[in-house]
DNA sequence: TAAAAAACAGGTATTTTTATCTGGTTTTTA
DNA sequence: TAAAAACCAGATAAAAATACCTGTTTTTTA
């Protein structure tokens, strides 16, 4: 029997695979959660032996990353697999660096998802072709600039980057930070090139993926 | 027994959905599809009486909007129940003018699903609070400039969009376009004006926003 | 089917953004 | 606790985006 955590903050998905991995014989979910914070919390209250867990990125109150970061440590025995709907490069490869036993995206059918489970019990690791190719794209050298970016950019960028999505311009933004025009373009620059994108279509973008933005 | 469809392109969610459906001893899930277009297909040549479908937003080939119009023309004994991450008002507002029975987040909980799915079955709708909430400012003359805005763009507009949002300069898409840059400088200027936008970092937000662009 | 409206194509001037710099300050880390 | 690295602030020139125009062609609609 394969005991399993899950980490899952969009309910109805989360309860869906149980629902599918519980109708597995030799599979059984002991532990769900909303969270990363949830999760440690639950498995230190935990009698039973977690085999692995299955853990989305975004989350609110402990993401992904960190909550893998804290399981390594605190938990090295489960395995983490990642089950998330970013299919970038970048994330693929922050995610196996900070030691996820398998990477999973949530359009993978659900076979895959039981085959990934049985592979890191018995043999720690499942990466698919596509994790293989981001690893090997790692490894080439041809990885990103910023490979999880927000955790890369400090804070007065963030706070630039904010204020480019409300469609400040430099002008606007140096005004509301109290600092000069320049010093703004400074830090837009930067963001480029630590985000590794061409212009403020590209950083936009690169803000509603990391959360940096909430789009309505 | 309630027969129910289900178009969805997220494999897992799907069959998580189906999962937890068929686990009710009076609803079955007859039909399940990846877009708008195959469940039309599907329906035409399915012998049994469908009840309720379950219609995601986002979706390949034919989106969620789209689709439903279409449900409305050919199937109208068939309820409508909208599934989606999209939480925003204007969505909601799109969706039940549109014709939606009910208004489902994908983070609502299983028994909220089950719950609209016997209402539109016995009382043609199910609204909870956000959705009505929702329909009320509508109705008070709160709703947006442009409801569900792609609609009030033209193909070329649209098409500079995309390339605006993929970071391409004006240059480059005029090149890509086999236009002037002028003539995209001009399609821009009118996207800002329709959209009600200050610069790029808007043209983006509402790409986005209206799915002309998907992120990743 | 004419008239009206909308879409498409383009030009010019101004503003904003981007590419490269310099140097001081704060934070890490060896 | 020095040395190194990263952060913050800024300037200037070049490139790109935005504001404001003029026409032509294609679609609507009265």
């Amino acid at each position: 029997m394969i005991n399993i955590a899950i980490a899952e903050d969009q309910v109805l998905f989360r309860k869906g695979i149980i629902s599918l991995l519980n109708a597995v014989t030799d599979l059984r979910v002991v532990l769900e959660c909303n969270n990363g914070e949830d999760l440690l919390q639950q498995l230190d209250a935990c009698p039973e032996t977690i085999h692995a867990a299955l853990i989305d990125i975004n989350m609110p109150v402990l993401n992904g990353l960190e909550t893998m970061k804290i399981m390594r440590e605190k938990h090295p025995d489960i395995r983490n697999i990642i089950l998330t709907i970013h299919e970038e490069e970048r994330y693929i490869q922050a995610m196996v660096e900070a030691g996820a036993n398998a990477y999973l995206a949530k359009n993978a059918d659900f076979s895959e998802v039981e085959k990934a489970i049985r592979a890191v019990v018995a043999n720690d690791y499942y990466f698919n072709e596509q994790t293989i190719k981001a690893m090997h794209h790692f490894m080439h050298g041809k990885k990103q600039k910023v490979v999880l970016g927000e955790m890369d950019i400090t804070r007065r960028e963030r706070e630039v980057l904010e204020l480019i999505c409300q469609e400040n311009t430099s002008l606007e933004i140096s005004q509301k930070l109290f600092i000069s025009e320049s010093t703004v373009n400074g830090h837009r620059n930067n963001l480029l090139l630590k985000i590794g994108c061409k212009n403020t279509a590209g950083l936009v973008l690169f803000a509603i993926r990391h959360n940096i933005y909430r789009i309505h």
